[in-house]
DNA sequence: TTGTAGACTGTAGTCGACA
DNA sequence: GTGTCGACTACAGTCTACA
């Protein structure tokens, strides 16, 4: 469960992974700065465009995003 | 382009492969049978929660979807 | 640099009905 | 079984501003 939580977690450790701020996150993804740090604290789900638009943000597949998220769900069910 | 359409194909195949109806794969994944006929023809886009409900239902996971969409997309840009 | 808040527009997603 | 329409509620996503 809590698939908002675990994106939350995954894309603020790729923001930080690629060296950059939400500031910046935002301008490459063509997103707004105070979206991100909602994003980022699970207060908001993206839709896939959004996940697409973060993807290439972050040069990273969009699948792979999702793989760790499902990761981090399975981590979380087990505790 | 066109992430939409290009996931409205891979869910409407996807459902196909299942044998399942619109209306049986809306109850599996508790979305309303319009929304699924509307994501099928690419008049709406999931979040990603109800792209994860959508793999549930399909039996696939939800990082294979995206991969499938991911090379979708890459197709339609060569044409 | 990030969190938060409020107000706003657009769209995700539901529901009932008919072709 | 599916497409579509209209009306509705909730939330995705923007923007300004302040701690």
């Amino acid at each position: 469960m809590a698939i908002e939580l675990s994106f939350a977690k995954i894309l603020k450790t790729l923001r930080i992974n690629n060296k950059l701020s939400q500031e910046e996150l935002a301008f490459r993804s063509n997103l707004d700065r105070t979206y991100i740090s909602m994003l980022e604290r699970g207060i908001h789900q993206p839709t896939i465009s959004t996940l697409f638009a973060l993807s290439k943000a972050l040069n990273i597949k969009a699948s792979v995003i999702i793989q760790l998220v499902e990761l981090e769900c399975e981590n979380k069910n087990e505790s």
